[in-house]
DNA sequence: GTCTATATACAGATAGAC
DNA sequence: GTCTATCTGTATATAGAC
């Protein structure tokens, strides 16, 4: 099916070329990905994709470095300040879920593990952009929480992984295996509500049967 | 190199045949794995693989079907009762843990998102009798804690979920994309220690500074 | 710079000789 | 049932025509 402006196919920049290629990388994985489909999609020409990024491993690793990196820049930036612990995780988990359930996001994270034997730089990247500085990011702000008194004393940066492998959980995983759909606003904030509840409080053991 | 054996190729039957060729699917991934190179482990000829399975996916499925269904299994034992639920929690996120970092189930679980799209059936089966068989199981006895009055009353799947999700967490996640070596017996007791803590207690979160 | 054709390599699947 | 050779399709990468 040619596209609805009538024509054929789009003329291309470098820009452009990149941002068409991701969408084929991210949804396709990448060996599912063929030279050929990008250019019947972009239009350009195989010769003006080899000179320019050498091969197919060249073109994937700079679109990476663009794409993921711009996706994941949200989880860096930290102005988290001036909210009560409670709000601030469910700030930050509404902000990792909605990046874990995106389409680029579930295309890098696929083609990561697929793929991370050829490209293990870029693996390494995606993780430390991406779960690990949402990890890192939480347990300093834990670190804060607890110097001031807000929390009990425990393993910050545990805790932090903790966080985010709750917000991933067995949802991201389902969606992942194309066992379902990614989840709409309601469910989504109904598991960071539950995944920021549990992460306060726990579930309130009490150890022994007691009446309540 | 050949084996030690002295020898060369080891005489198969089915379930030989089997074994080997299971190993080297969930080492290589299911794509990187050629059937040439199952022969040459086992010594079979190419002739009877295809009129015993069909063809390539045929065995990855007889496979799939046998050995993960077994590595799986531990999962479906409920024999937990009789203890606290901090001691049952304890022993179910070893278990849980021992499997999720087996060799056998970090090549299914890689080979479950890689190839999803060419078998979701067995994908679905993965799911079922792991982590969703994980998460259930754990819900139900933490809906029996529920009642016993041991934990505060709450959505209980979720939270066998969340539990899951704790226990694979970015630890999981790194040994998956090869960025680290799976963790020994002192750092999973450690996380097992850590998940369970905050799954009981949270962070005991105050809400507001105070000293303690 | 684009379009078409092709060299090359690889791997699944098949067939023949024994 | 095993070993060897081969057919076939696919996809990267290259080269030629314009």
């Amino acid at each position: 099916m040619s596209d609805a402006s009538g024509g054929a196919r789009i003329k291309v920049g470098r820009e452009q070329l990149l941002a068409a290629a991701a969408a084929i990388f991210f949804e396709q994985g990448y060996a599912a990905t063929r030279i050929d489909d990008i250019i019947e999609r972009t239009g350009g020409s195989k010769r003006n994709i080899y000179s320019e990024f050498g091969n197919k491993e060249g073109l994937f690793a700079a679109i990476v470095s663009q794409q993921a990196g711009r996706a994941l820049s949200a989880l860096a930036i930290d102005n988290l300040g001036g909210q009560s612990l409670k709000d601030m995780l469910t700030t930050f988990g509404h902000r990792l879920i909605d990046i874990y359930m995106s389409p680029v996001l579930l295309g890098v994270y696929r083609i990561a593990i697929t793929e991370c034997a050829r490209f293990p730089d870029l693996v390494r990247r995606f993780y430390d952009l991406g779960p690990g500085r949402a990890g890192a990011t939480l347990a300093a702000v834990l670190v804060a929480a607890q110097e001031r008194g807000e929390i009990r004393t425990g393993d910050c940066a545990m805790a932090g992984d903790h966080f985010v492998g709750m917000i991933r959980g067995n949802l991201h995983l389902q969606v992942m295996l194309g066992l379902r759909e990614p989840p709409d606003t309601a469910e989504r904030e109904a598991l960071v509500a539950s995944v920021v509840d549990l992460f306060l409080d726990g579930v309130e053991y009490r150890g022994t049967p007691r009446g309540r």
